[in-house]
DNA sequence: TTGCCATCTTTACATGTGTAGAGCAGGATC
DNA sequence: GATCCTGCTCTACACATGTAAAGATGGCAA
Protein backbone atom coordinates (compact mmCIF):
# COMPACT_ATOMS: atom_id res chain seq x y z
CA UNK A 1 0.00 0.00 0.00
CA UNK A 2 1.13 3.88 -0.04
CA UNK A 3 3.68 2.86 -2.70
CA UNK A 4 6.39 5.92 -2.87
CA UNK A 5 5.38 8.99 -4.65
CA UNK A 6 6.08 8.71 -8.51
CA UNK A 7 8.33 11.31 -9.79
CA UNK A 8 9.19 11.79 -13.03
CA UNK A 9 11.94 13.86 -15.00
CA UNK A 10 11.66 15.83 -18.11
CA UNK A 11 12.93 13.06 -20.31
CA UNK A 12 10.90 10.62 -18.22
CA UNK A 13 7.85 12.45 -18.86
CA UNK A 14 8.63 13.15 -22.99
CA UNK A 15 8.58 9.46 -22.94
CA UNK A 16 5.63 8.36 -21.12
CA UNK A 17 3.38 10.92 -22.96
CA UNK A 18 4.47 9.24 -26.01
CA UNK A 19 3.67 5.76 -24.72
CA UNK A 20 0.41 6.79 -23.11
CA UNK A 21 -0.63 7.95 -26.78
CA UNK A 22 0.51 4.78 -28.53
CA UNK A 23 1.03 1.56 -26.39
CA UNK A 24 1.37 -0.71 -26.47
CA UNK A 25 3.86 0.40 -28.51
CA UNK A 26 7.99 -0.56 -29.67
CA UNK A 27 11.03 1.35 -28.80
CA UNK A 28 11.79 2.64 -32.79
CA UNK A 29 8.34 3.86 -32.86
CA UNK A 30 8.12 6.44 -29.94
CA UNK A 31 11.73 7.48 -31.11
CA UNK A 32 10.27 8.24 -34.38
CA UNK A 33 7.22 10.25 -32.03
CA UNK A 34 10.13 12.08 -29.79
CA UNK A 35 12.48 12.37 -32.98
CA UNK A 36 10.85 15.67 -34.08
CA UNK A 37 10.93 17.50 -30.60
CA UNK A 38 14.04 16.29 -29.11
CA UNK A 39 15.99 14.33 -31.67
CA UNK A 40 17.44 11.82 -29.35
CA UNK A 41 18.52 8.37 -30.88
CA UNK A 42 17.40 5.27 -30.76
CA UNK A 43 19.70 4.37 -28.52
CA UNK A 44 18.66 7.55 -26.47
CA UNK A 45 15.35 6.73 -26.35
CA UNK A 46 15.60 2.63 -25.55
CA UNK A 47 18.18 3.58 -22.72
CA UNK A 48 15.93 5.77 -21.34
CA UNK A 49 12.24 3.09 -21.77
CA UNK A 50 14.74 0.60 -20.57
CA UNK A 51 15.55 2.12 -17.10
CA UNK A 52 11.80 3.18 -16.56
CA UNK A 53 10.92 -0.64 -16.90
CA UNK A 54 13.14 -0.95 -14.32
CA UNK A 55 11.52 2.07 -11.71
CA UNK A 56 8.28 0.41 -12.44
CA UNK A 57 6.89 3.53 -14.92
CA UNK A 58 6.39 0.93 -17.85
CA UNK A 59 6.67 -2.38 -18.60
CA UNK A 60 8.14 -4.68 -21.49
CA UNK A 61 6.73 -7.53 -22.88
CA UNK A 62 9.50 -9.52 -25.44
CA UNK A 63 7.77 -10.99 -27.94
CA UNK A 64 9.74 -13.29 -30.15
CA UNK A 65 12.53 -10.67 -31.33
CA UNK A 66 10.45 -7.91 -30.93
CA UNK A 67 9.64 -5.72 -27.03
CA UNK A 68 6.59 -4.36 -26.90
CA UNK A 69 6.00 -1.78 -24.24
CA UNK A 70 3.20 -0.53 -21.88
CA UNK A 71 2.86 2.21 -19.07
CA UNK A 72 2.51 0.94 -15.83
CA UNK A 73 1.26 3.68 -14.38
CA UNK A 74 -1.63 6.10 -15.07
CA UNK A 75 -1.00 9.40 -16.15
CA UNK A 76 -3.55 10.99 -13.42
CA UNK A 77 -1.25 8.89 -10.58
CA UNK A 78 1.86 10.40 -12.81
CA UNK A 79 0.39 13.70 -12.33
CA UNK A 80 -0.48 12.91 -9.02
CA UNK A 81 2.77 12.35 -7.95
CA UNK A 82 4.01 15.35 -9.31
CA UNK A 83 1.32 17.68 -7.45
CA UNK A 84 2.07 16.20 -4.39
CA UNK A 85 5.84 16.69 -4.63
CA UNK A 86 5.14 20.68 -5.46
CA UNK A 87 2.46 20.38 -2.52
CA UNK A 88 4.84 18.75 -0.14
CA UNK A 89 8.05 21.08 -0.73
CA UNK A 90 6.86 23.98 -1.95
CA UNK A 91 4.09 24.23 -0.02
CA UNK A 92 4.48 22.12 2.95
CA UNK A 93 1.64 20.20 2.48
CA UNK A 94 -0.36 23.37 2.46
CA UNK A 95 -3.35 23.33 -0.67
CA UNK A 96 -4.85 26.65 -0.52
CA UNK A 97 -1.83 28.57 -0.47
CA UNK A 98 -0.81 26.46 -3.61
CA UNK A 99 -3.97 26.94 -5.34
CA UNK A 100 -3.17 30.49 -4.32
CA UNK A 101 -0.03 30.88 -6.40
CA UNK A 102 -1.89 29.13 -8.99
CA UNK A 103 -4.17 31.89 -9.31
CA UNK A 104 -2.03 34.47 -9.00
CA UNK A 105 0.38 34.10 -11.09
CA UNK A 106 -1.44 32.88 -14.27
CA UNK A 107 -4.16 34.89 -16.72
CA UNK A 108 -7.00 32.96 -16.50
CA UNK A 109 -10.05 34.19 -18.15
CA UNK A 110 -12.73 34.76 -16.36
CA UNK A 111 -14.67 31.13 -18.81
CA UNK A 112 -12.07 29.80 -16.88
CA UNK A 113 -12.21 30.79 -13.32
CA UNK A 114 -16.09 30.07 -13.72
CA UNK A 115 -15.38 26.64 -14.30
CA UNK A 116 -13.23 25.90 -11.19
CA UNK A 117 -16.03 27.66 -9.61
CA UNK A 118 -18.15 25.21 -10.60
CA UNK A 119 -15.60 22.44 -9.41
CA UNK A 120 -15.43 23.95 -6.24
CA UNK A 121 -19.27 24.31 -5.79
CA UNK A 122 -19.52 20.53 -6.75
CA UNK A 123 -16.81 19.55 -4.61
CA UNK A 124 -18.45 21.45 -1.66
CA UNK A 125 -21.99 19.77 -2.23
CA UNK A 126 -19.84 16.52 -2.47
CA UNK A 127 -18.38 16.52 0.76
CA UNK A 128 -21.78 16.84 2.23
CA UNK A 129 -22.85 13.91 0.93
CA UNK A 130 -19.44 11.79 1.97
CA UNK A 131 -17.58 12.76 3.88
CA UNK A 132 -14.17 11.68 2.90
CA UNK A 133 -14.99 8.21 2.49
CA UNK A 134 -15.65 7.56 -1.21
CA UNK A 135 -12.37 8.97 -2.87
CA UNK A 136 -11.62 8.27 -6.11
CA UNK A 137 -8.36 6.36 -5.66
CA UNK A 138 -5.79 8.37 -7.53
CA UNK B 1 14.77 38.21 -19.23
CA UNK B 2 12.44 35.33 -18.16
CA UNK B 3 15.50 33.27 -16.26
CA UNK B 4 15.04 29.70 -16.66
CA UNK B 5 12.68 28.48 -14.16
CA UNK B 6 13.90 27.30 -10.83
CA UNK B 7 13.47 23.76 -9.75
CA UNK B 8 14.88 22.48 -6.50
CA UNK B 9 15.74 18.80 -5.60
CA UNK B 10 14.54 17.91 -2.40
CA UNK B 11 17.42 18.08 -0.40
CA UNK B 12 18.10 21.70 -2.20
CA UNK B 13 14.55 22.07 -0.65
CA UNK B 14 15.34 21.33 2.73
CA UNK B 15 18.25 23.88 3.00
CA UNK B 16 16.66 26.96 0.99
CA UNK B 17 13.76 26.17 3.85
CA UNK B 18 15.98 26.70 6.66
CA UNK B 19 17.96 29.68 4.76
CA UNK B 20 14.75 31.78 4.62
CA UNK B 21 14.01 30.98 7.92
CA UNK B 22 17.50 32.07 9.19
CA UNK B 23 18.79 34.21 6.58
CA UNK B 24 21.78 35.64 6.84
CA UNK B 25 22.88 32.94 8.30
CA UNK B 26 26.38 30.69 8.05
CA UNK B 27 26.93 26.59 7.02
CA UNK B 28 27.24 25.36 10.40
CA UNK B 29 23.69 27.32 11.46
CA UNK B 30 22.21 25.32 8.63
CA UNK B 31 23.60 22.18 9.66
CA UNK B 32 22.47 22.35 13.04
CA UNK B 33 18.90 23.33 11.93
CA UNK B 34 18.77 20.55 9.72
CA UNK B 35 20.57 17.41 11.76
CA UNK B 36 17.06 16.82 13.47
CA UNK B 37 15.79 15.88 10.36
CA UNK B 38 18.41 14.91 8.13
CA UNK B 39 21.47 13.91 10.15
CA UNK B 40 23.51 15.54 7.49
CA UNK B 41 27.05 16.54 8.86
CA UNK B 42 28.69 19.89 8.16
CA UNK B 43 30.38 18.69 5.09
CA UNK B 44 27.33 17.73 3.57
CA UNK B 45 25.56 20.54 4.23
CA UNK B 46 27.95 22.73 3.32
CA UNK B 47 28.65 21.23 -0.07
CA UNK B 48 25.34 21.71 -0.58
CA UNK B 49 25.12 24.99 0.03
CA UNK B 50 28.13 25.64 -2.11
CA UNK B 51 26.64 24.08 -5.12
CA UNK B 52 23.57 26.37 -4.93
CA UNK B 53 25.25 29.18 -4.92
CA UNK B 54 26.92 28.15 -7.79
CA UNK B 55 23.32 27.82 -9.16
CA UNK B 56 22.40 30.87 -7.83
CA UNK B 57 20.01 29.81 -5.21
CA UNK B 58 21.83 31.34 -2.35
CA UNK B 59 24.43 34.00 -2.20
CA UNK B 60 27.80 33.78 -0.07
CA UNK B 61 29.59 36.55 1.26
CA UNK B 62 33.04 36.19 3.01
CA UNK B 63 33.33 38.26 6.26
CA UNK B 64 36.92 37.81 7.43
CA UNK B 65 37.18 34.16 7.48
CA UNK B 66 33.68 33.39 7.93
CA UNK B 67 31.06 32.75 5.27
CA UNK B 68 27.80 34.30 5.78
CA UNK B 69 24.75 33.17 3.13
CA UNK B 70 21.41 34.55 1.81
CA UNK B 71 18.83 33.19 -0.22
CA UNK B 72 18.81 34.28 -3.92
CA UNK B 73 16.00 33.47 -4.69
CA UNK B 74 12.60 33.82 -3.32
CA UNK B 75 9.94 31.74 -1.42
CA UNK B 76 7.41 32.67 -4.25
CA UNK B 77 9.96 32.32 -7.10
CA UNK B 78 10.47 28.78 -6.31
CA UNK B 79 6.64 27.54 -5.36
CA UNK B 80 6.16 29.22 -8.94
CA UNK B 81 9.02 27.06 -10.52
CA UNK B 82 7.55 23.85 -8.95
CA UNK B 83 4.38 25.09 -9.98
CA UNK B 84 5.44 25.36 -13.04
CA UNK B 85 7.55 22.42 -13.93
CA UNK B 86 4.15 20.80 -12.60
CA UNK B 87 1.82 22.49 -15.15
CA UNK B 88 4.17 22.20 -17.85
CA UNK B 89 5.06 18.43 -17.92
CA UNK B 90 1.86 16.94 -16.11
CA UNK B 91 -0.76 19.21 -17.33
CA UNK B 92 0.41 20.16 -20.75
CA UNK B 93 0.08 23.57 -19.47
CA UNK B 94 -3.63 23.32 -18.82
CA UNK B 95 -4.24 25.09 -15.37
CA UNK B 96 -7.96 24.14 -14.56
CA UNK B 97 -7.66 20.25 -15.08
CA UNK B 98 -4.44 21.09 -12.86
CA UNK B 99 -6.63 22.78 -10.16
CA UNK B 100 -9.47 20.13 -10.47
CA UNK B 101 -6.83 17.27 -9.74
CA UNK B 102 -5.58 19.19 -6.76
CA UNK B 103 -9.24 19.32 -5.83
CA UNK B 104 -9.92 15.74 -6.58
CA UNK B 105 -7.52 13.63 -4.91
CA UNK B 106 -7.01 15.57 -1.34
CA UNK B 107 -10.29 16.08 1.28
CA UNK B 108 -10.48 19.48 1.66
CA UNK B 109 -12.29 20.99 4.43
CA UNK B 110 -15.92 23.16 3.34
CA UNK B 111 -13.91 25.51 5.01
CA UNK B 112 -11.36 25.69 2.74
CA UNK B 113 -13.20 25.17 -0.40
CA UNK B 114 -15.16 28.29 1.12
CA UNK B 115 -11.28 29.81 1.00
CA UNK B 116 -10.70 28.61 -2.25
CA UNK B 117 -14.08 30.11 -3.50
CA UNK B 118 -13.78 33.85 -1.99
CA UNK B 119 -10.14 33.21 -3.63
CA UNK B 120 -11.67 32.82 -7.20
CA UNK B 121 -13.91 35.67 -6.70
CA UNK B 122 -11.67 38.20 -5.90
CA UNK B 123 -9.83 36.99 -8.97
CA UNK B 124 -12.64 37.18 -11.14
CA UNK B 125 -13.16 40.84 -9.93
CA UNK B 126 -9.80 41.98 -10.43
CA UNK B 127 -9.74 40.45 -13.82
CA UNK B 128 -12.33 42.65 -14.30
CA UNK B 129 -10.76 45.86 -13.74
CA UNK B 130 -7.32 45.06 -14.96
CA UNK B 131 -7.23 43.10 -17.98
CA UNK B 132 -4.34 40.94 -17.45
CA UNK B 133 -1.88 44.24 -16.78
CA UNK B 134 -0.22 45.12 -13.38
CA UNK B 135 0.79 41.17 -12.48
CA UNK B 136 2.48 40.76 -9.66
CA UNK B 137 5.36 39.73 -11.23
CA UNK B 138 6.09 36.05 -10.07
C1' DT C 1 23.02 -17.88 -50.25
C1' DT C 2 24.28 -13.49 -49.60
C1' DG C 3 23.29 -9.02 -48.17
C1' DC C 4 20.66 -5.61 -46.21
C1' DC C 5 17.68 -3.54 -42.87
C1' DA C 6 15.53 -3.03 -38.62
C1' DT C 7 16.11 -3.91 -34.05
C1' DC C 8 18.37 -5.16 -30.10
C1' DT C 9 22.43 -5.43 -26.65
C1' DT C 10 26.45 -3.83 -24.63
C1' DT C 11 29.31 -0.46 -23.18
C1' DA C 12 30.67 4.19 -22.31
C1' DC C 13 31.20 8.68 -20.83
C1' DA C 14 30.06 13.36 -19.00
C1' DT C 15 27.56 15.71 -15.68
C1' DG C 16 24.58 16.03 -11.59
C1' DT C 17 23.39 14.70 -6.85
C1' DG C 18 23.81 12.67 -2.16
C1' DT C 19 26.97 12.06 1.23
C1' DA C 20 31.07 12.63 3.74
C1' DG C 21 36.15 12.11 5.58
C1' DA C 22 40.67 14.28 6.31
C1' DG C 23 43.31 17.68 7.00
C1' DC C 24 44.06 23.06 7.62
C1' DA C 25 43.79 27.68 9.86
C1' DG C 26 42.61 31.25 13.14
C1' DG C 27 41.14 32.60 17.65
C1' DA C 28 40.42 31.27 22.61
C1' DT C 29 42.54 28.85 26.52
C1' DC C 30 45.88 27.19 29.77
C1' DG D 1 53.93 28.48 23.20
C1' DA D 2 51.07 24.29 23.07
C1' DT D 3 46.38 22.99 22.77
C1' DC D 4 41.80 22.87 21.41
C1' DC D 5 37.72 24.35 19.18
C1' DT D 6 35.17 25.75 15.26
C1' DG D 7 34.60 26.47 10.87
C1' DC D 8 36.82 25.97 6.30
C1' DT D 9 38.82 23.63 2.01
C1' DC D 10 39.82 19.79 -0.72
C1' DT D 11 38.97 15.49 -2.34
C1' DA D 12 36.31 11.39 -2.99
C1' DC D 13 33.02 8.10 -4.18
C1' DA D 14 28.62 5.92 -5.39
C1' DC D 15 24.60 6.27 -7.83
C1' DA D 16 21.40 8.80 -11.18
C1' DT D 17 20.64 10.93 -15.56
C1' DG D 18 21.39 12.44 -20.39
C1' DT D 19 23.17 10.92 -24.44
C1' DA D 20 24.95 7.78 -27.76
C1' DA D 21 28.32 4.73 -30.60
C1' DA D 22 29.51 0.06 -31.92
C1' DG D 23 28.63 -4.33 -32.64
C1' DA D 24 25.37 -8.59 -32.71
C1' DT D 25 21.29 -10.76 -34.93
C1' DG D 26 17.25 -12.33 -37.13
C1' DG D 27 14.42 -12.16 -41.15
C1' DC D 28 13.44 -10.77 -45.81
C1' DA D 29 14.78 -9.71 -50.65
C1' DA D 30 17.61 -10.67 -54.65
Amino acid sequence: MSQKPIELTESEWAVIKAVWAHEPCTAPEIQQELEKKTAWTYSTVRTLMDRMVVKGLLKAEKVRNLTSYRSAVSRRQAQRGELLYALKHAFNGALTPMVQCLLEGNDLTSAELSELESLIKAKKADARKQPSTARTKL
